[in-house]
DNA sequence: GTATAAATGTTATGTTATAACATATCAATA
DNA sequence: TATTGATATGTTATAACATAACATTTATAC
């Protein structure tokens, strides 16, 4: 698990995936416009997931959106992409972990410092769950809840 | 998978999940009230995942409920004690098909038909994939979304 | 430079969910 | 059997999440 959870060097972490995603972009032919580089910037600036609105509020303090369907065409954007995860279990987003890479989160929600990980080996695991049934799986969602290390060996880490 | 796609003897699928959780109302010293029953019963009826608006409506056709409130406290109530599940895909309800054990499913929605089948190997499996972070799961949702064998192999099984 | 497609701007509304508080019912027991 | 404490229901109001539909602007390809 590359752990977000713990202490790590946040401005690389931000700006790796900013590089990241910004060469993807090149390469595939996609437009990642003020607004849409600003949402991934907002995403990045920590491992909390955000609600659209609290995404929009920040895009509306930078003057960049400030209507609903602004901040949700950024987000699916992103997340189309693979730039971002959806975290349905929070109706909320986070920025990518691994931006590059073709594949099927599992995410890990910790709820006492409310960061969300991610782990990527998720795919061929929801394959084997369904084949007994012969079912054919299109997305596959998988999101756990309880606590990471950090937060069961400290006081909080929020 | 117990195949809830396959054409089953709905009646007596619906009865004895009814009586299983009957049972273990008395067993555990829950209230399955009328509505609270008539919400299972509701769910039942079809292996689709209702939303919560939509099992009101029903609810108040039949006089028993007539406010959001009082349906989100019945499907709670089912959630809780896991006599039906809560899609987070889809923001829907679906009745347990084995109300009867302790279990962390793994839900597998049809897009084409809009069955939800549920198994219920997940638990182990997430213990599994949270180990090497040091994640301890509280709750574990595992969501598929695709086509269920009988709807790629007919032309619509709705 | 014009046509086409893509992205953004805007209005309005749809959908899902809960906070907060009042009232009623149940279950144990004094 | 009256009291009480816990549980469940009734009600109002609003919060939170999301999109349909259409107008305008900007980018890109020809």
């Amino acid at each position: 698990m590359q752990n977000v959870f713990a202490p790590h060097d946040h401005a690389s972490c931000t700006q790796s995936a900013l590089t990241t995603v910004e060469r993807a972009c090149a390469e595939r032919g996609l437009r990642l416009t003020p607004i849409r580089k600003r949402t991934l910037e907002i995403l990045l600036e920590g491992h909390h997931a955000l609600g659209a609105y609290d995404v929009l509020q920040k895009l509306s303090d930078d003057g960049l959106a400030d209507k609903p369907p602004m901040a949700y065409r950024a987000l699916n954007f992103l997340v189309e992409h693979g730039f971002a995860h959806r975290v349905e279990r929070l109706n909320a987003y986070v920025a990518c972990a691994h931006p590059d890479a073709d594949h099927t989160p599992a995410l890990w929600i910790c709820s006492d410092c409310h960061k969300v990980a991610e782990t990527a080996q998720a795919a061929e695991l929801g394959q084997r769950l369904g084949q007994d049934g012969g079912f054919s799986i299109n997305t596959l969602t998988i999101e756990a809840e309880g606590s990471c290390q950090q937060c069961r060996g400290e006081s909080s880490n929020d």
